[in-house]
RNA sequence: GGAGAGUUGGCCGAGCGGCUGAAGGCGCUCCCCUGCUAAGGGAGUAUGGGUGUUAAAAGCUCAUCGAGGGUUCAAAUCCCUCACUCUCCGCCA
């Protein structure tokens, strides 16, 4: 939620800023709506003082023993208008919300000024494609040996854009989840978090998936919605509190399953497990001092990187234009692998800094050491990594000739010692 | 799933129709006194919105006692719905 402070006084500019991300705010609505609010706001608070005045002076009458019939007329009238006030208030003030609550953050200065992703940046690369000597497979090809991504199995329990991993591939599977994990709660700092993976309404609306984005996620009968990312859940446990300054930065991390309709990607990725309804990912999210929310955003980053060196795989790290980032997010730096079946950088990480957007909407503040008023954090999240596609591009940058993987060195004392899989069997 | 009890400020806890944004205590902040491992006295201490302002502040004002609705001139207080917590029973990884 953009601040309304700033839409009153700097509409024009922040239409802008906002056009440049591809979002069309319509001014002279918002102008109108506000000139209106404004009116109505003053007269229904004024009409609410009277009527509390004179309410209590009843009070005080009628212990007097007076006459309180005069009074009771006067209030009665102005009940009536309140009521009608009350209630066009509440009009304008759904209008404007169902507007702001649908306008996406404001885009950093920093971030290049673009349509689609054909106008990311690349920002660095990191590691050399290698050089295969051989034919190289694509990770169904590899994982149709010993059915160890059986993607006709889960068709048949789910439907399409589901996979099944067996033997050494959900082994695999496990072993980079575990690993990144460990990563970040060892060297990077984050507390490890166990979160649900069904929220309510508001937590969806808090980090802001909701209301713009409903067709995108799981939901249960009993209204819940399954998490399409633990950025959700993680954000949100600061939703409505005000913490100590010293208590920043708050940096959390979870591994969780990651559930999208994928509705309008038709036809996209159809082949392998590039795009899924459910996938694993570990999650690194961060609250922390607006002055410091920034250079988070490089730090996290670089925790996600972090993870793709140590795993040697080469990636490079773009910085998403305006037109191309997600709702909330004010600048975001994506990461992606190479595939080297795809002959391409494929994402798998994207990294956000929220700034105060979706504290605006969850209320998470804290108290400046001075102790003035309540000040809203900045909130951050990245994928460190997607594990599914972290899985991909290590199927498929470590395959050998005949088929068969290496382990990656730092995978293996999670694999019980073990340097080659996917042989035949 | 059934039965019952509860949800008040950072915490504990009173209030059960008007003078209560809310007693009292604890905690915290500042000041004074005393001086030694402690104590005493005083003052202050919710959050959010609007208005105001060159910007801010003051001031004025509205809302909030789990959430939403209702009754009433007036609701933390009465009524209804929902959520959550606790206890007992049932079921269960």
């Amino acid at each position: 939620m953009l601040d309304p402070q700033l839409l009153r006084n700097d509409l024009e500019q922040v239409a802008k800023s906002l056009a440049v991300r591809g979002y069309q705010l319509n001014v002279d609505e918002w102008k109108q709506l506000e000139r209106r609010r404004k009116s109505v706001q003053i007269e229904t608070e004024e009409l609410q003082n009277k009527r509390t005045t004179i309410s209590k002076s009843i009070g005080r009458a009628k212990s007097e023993g007076e006459n309180v019939q005069p009074l009771l007329d006067e209030v009665s009238a102005i009940g009536l208008q309140l009521d009608e006030s009350k209630e066009l208030l509440k009009k304008i003030q759904a209008e404007m919300e169902s507007v702001i609550l649908y306008t996406p953050n404001l885009a950093h200065e920093s971030v290049p000024v673009g349509k689609d992703e054909g106008d990311n940046i690349e920002v660095r690369r990191w590691g050399q494609p290698k050089q295969f000597d051989f034919e190289i497979k694509d990770h169904v090809t590899l994982g149709e040996r010993n059915r160890g991504l059986d993607a006709e199995s889960a068709a048949n329990l789910s439907g399409s854009r589901f996979t099944l991993l067996t033997g050494e591939m959900a082994q695999l599977h496990r072993a980079l989840a575990q690993f990144m994990l460990n990563q970040h709660i060892q060297n990077h700092g984050y507390k490890e978090y166990y979160v649900p993976y069904l929220v309510n309404v508001e937590t969806m609306r808090g980090s802001g998936q909701l209301p713009k984005f409903v067709d995108d996620a799981f939901i249960t009968e009993d209204e819940r919605y399954l998490i399409p990312t633990a950025e959700v859940p993680l954000t949100n446990l600061v939703a409505d509190t005000i913490l100590d300054e010293s208590e920043l930065p708050i940096k959390m991390t979870a591994h969780t399953p990651c559930f999208r309709r994928e509705a309008g990607s038709y036809g996209k990725d159809t082949r392998g497990m590039i795009r899924q309804h459910q996938f694993e990912k570990v999650e690194m999210v961060q609250i922390v001092h607006p002055k410091h929310s920034f250079q988070a955003l490089d730090e996290m980053t670089g925790h996600a990187e972090a993870i793709l060196q140590a795993l040697e795989l080469p990636y490079r790290v773009i910085v998403l234009c305006t037109g191309d980032m997600g709702f909330s997010a004010t600048k975001t730096y994506d990461l992606e692998v190479w595939l080297p079946a795809q002959n391409t950088y494929r994402e798998i990480s994207s990294c956000s800094n929220c700034t105060d957007f979706q504290a605006r909407r969850m209320k998470a503040r804290f108290r400046p050491f001075d102790n003035q008023k309540t000040q809203l954090v900045h909130t951050l999240n990245g994928s460190g990594l997607a594990v599914g596609r972290t899985l991909i591009a290590v199927l498929e940058n470590y395959q050998q000739k005949d088929g068969s993987v290496l382990v990656p060195q730092v995978l293996q004392p999670y694999m019980a010692g073990k340097t080659v899989m996917n042989q035949l069997s």
